[in-house]
DNA sequence: CTTTCATGGTTCATTCATTGAACTTAACTC
DNA sequence: GAGTTAAGTTCAATGAATGAACCATGAAAG
């Protein structure tokens, strides 16, 4: 969506966040950060997404404070974009939408699955483990190639999540 | 967001969600509808939102089949646009994107809180009712003007959310 | 039986955002 | 010093959002 004109009459804390996270694409570089991207070209070659609005979007989430920017090597200078505490929390919601889609819009069953590892069963829409009934945090969570996958993207974080991955390891390995 | 172009390369039911909800003003429609606005002329006058972007949203959400618009009279022939099961199921999405966005986008507390009427207590993030546990369904939810509150409106959508309604409920009153 | 009103739209010119290609910068590598 | 990689910025063209004006239908008022 956009700027200081956006939904700015409305009496409502969903139109807050959609003031950020409602603009194109921001929801799928949270994804992507979620699984555990951090780097400008590698958002870039798994999004297939402009420059220029890739570059924009990651600002507004730093400048929101739900990503955070930093150097992870010096020379050359290389900055990363990994989601604050504040980025992470909206795995709830990402999730809750993504199968929301996944039951109503996907045809061939899911792209991928979501299971808690140390329990190596697949969550729930809410993100609950059926089998020790616990909320898996984040980092206790592996993404799964599923039924549904698509085989043709050859970027190098779609090349990684072929294979069972933990959720924020930095991605592509 | 936009159409057939957009997202497609997306391996995700994440993006097939957002090609649909992820468009601006479409969870801002479907938001109304769960408090129970119904009519054109109310989405109009309570989001304020150009003429032609609310018919070409609605649209949108009659043919991907998550509102279904029907005659609820003859003479003179008058439509309303109700959410169906697919459209309802996104109310804990919803719920959860607006409690992150309280938490952390907006100044004075919430503008409207989330009660389980039957228990009389408010739900906590994930749509659970502290006092009976259940997840609370949709028809047993009480909204209510929160403290931070905004009394400028004067649409007949925002005066009659200013005392307790019902989730669903046909709205205005 | 003509005018006026209410509702629910469509049309259209302007503004604004997105796209995608080309260019820039900076530092390292050969 | 030529080439490469990473991370951007710039810019012209396209497409969507905006907001005002217009249109259609039916009912109610005069």
């Amino acid at each position: 969506m956009a700027l200081g004109k956006n939904y700015e009459g409305q009496d409502c804390s969903l139109a807050r966040a959609l003031e950020l996270i409602g603009e194109r694409w921001t929801l799928l570089v949270v994804r992507d950060a979620l699984y555990g991207v951090r780097r400008y070209g590698d958002f870039l070659a798994h999004l297939d997404i402009p420059r220029a609005v890739l570059s924009q979007r990651l600002q507004a989430l730093v400048e929101a404070g739900a990503m955070e920017r930093r150097r992870y090597q010096e020379s050359p200078p290389r900055d990363e974009y990994v989601l604050t505490e504040m980025g992470r929390e909206l795995w709830a919601p990402v999730h809750l939408l993504a199968r929301w889609g996944e039951r109503h819009l996907s045809a061939n069953g899911p792209h991928r699955t979501f299971h808690h590892q140390p329990c190596a069963v697949r969550l729930d829409s809410e993100g609950v483990c059926p089998s020790c009934g616990a909320r898996a945090p984040l980092e206790e969570i592996e993404v799964r190639p599923g039924p549904g996958a698509d085989h043709a993207r050859q970027d190098p974080v779609s090349l990684a999540l072929r294979h069972p991955h933990r959720m924020l390891q930095p991605l592509p390995g």
